[in-house]
DNA sequence: GCAATATTGTTCCACGTGGAACAATATATG
DNA sequence: CATATATTGTTCCACGTGGAACAATATTGC
């Protein structure tokens, strides 16, 4: 009997979201599993600098709505980094409730690693296409992103596997 | 400040990656929270009765396999599947260590409801291509597996996202 | 200005997960 | 035939996760 992954993604009943989620998976999962390995790094955390290294300053909670993780996972993940150095927290004066984050040279070093690690499977898995196919599916992709329900959108956010 | 997660992935370094992540994800995370939410059912154990809905017997170690996860995690699926009756188990008279395993009518049941709810969320955010955009993304996706190194593709398999 | 409501960040808790060690059985090696 | 090694399935445990309730502060409506 045949037992391949691949061929059993062909008979699934929703083949193309298991086509989508294969690849996926092939470019994030063993990378996450290497950043995690080599630095200790939890996702949240690596959300977290992810964010914090595009934005001069994000609150918390603007952390939480980019990246669509609940606000104590990410709580959790900036006093961690907090801990560590790889962020700095100044209370907001006009807002006593909130916070401002700010990533350290050397959280910024480390979000430079893990991006590295990212960029690198990425071209692993999808260096099977030539340069057009690429564009091609970047296209598309960027096409159905923009057809989603508003609403909807940031709701997936960058959830679960980014 | 613009605050939007799509706006986002334009900047990420590993921008294909987290595209394709995205995507995936608007299809995966809301079906998965309804299938939760409706059937209590977990990953584990939807992972599993799709696999024993699509081969007539498989033992837990074909499933762990087939889908990527752990053998504990699949073990665990089995035993809960088992208590309600979603599925049945009998011993290999050829080898003591393992059993076979096969899904009965209300697992089949529970199944289809599940991948009903799977395709359904597919087409709701595929719909934003035309049917030839959407061959064209199909065909080049399955490029980008065949295209992978065939030790490393039973690795990721179905992990995490499917 | 005051009460009702919303928002930010935190703590607590229950759950699913996967690594590691394990017992039972099968296979390989001499 | 005997011993070493591999495989199957299980139990144990430590970890990351996210929902819910919460205190502190801000905003809204009257």
């Amino acid at each position: 009997m045949v037992l391949d992954p691949i061929d059993f993604i062909d008979r699934v009943e929703f083949r193309d979201a298991a086509l989508l989620s294969f690849v996926t998976s092939a470019i994030i999962v063993p990378a996450y599993d290497t950043v995690k390995r080599e630095t200790g790094i939890t996702r949240a955390e690596y959300l977290l600098l992810l964010c914090l290294s595009h934005y001069p300053a994000l609150t918390a909670q603007d952390v939480s709505r980019l990246t669509g993780r609940p606000r104590n996972s990410i709580s959790r993940a900036v006093h961690r980094m907090l801990a560590v150095g790889h962020l700095s927290r100044q209370q907001d004066p006009s807002d006593a409730r909130q916070a401002q984050l700010t990533i350290t040279p050397t959280g910024r070093a480390l979000h430079e690693q893990i991006a590295e690690t990212l960029r690198l499977a990425q071209e692993d898995v999808l260096s099977a296409l030539t340069a057009a196919e690429r564009e091609t599916v970047v296209g598309l992709l960027r096409k159905v992103v923009a057809g989603q329900d508003p609403d909807a959108a940031l709701d997936p956010s960058l959830d679960r596997a980014l």
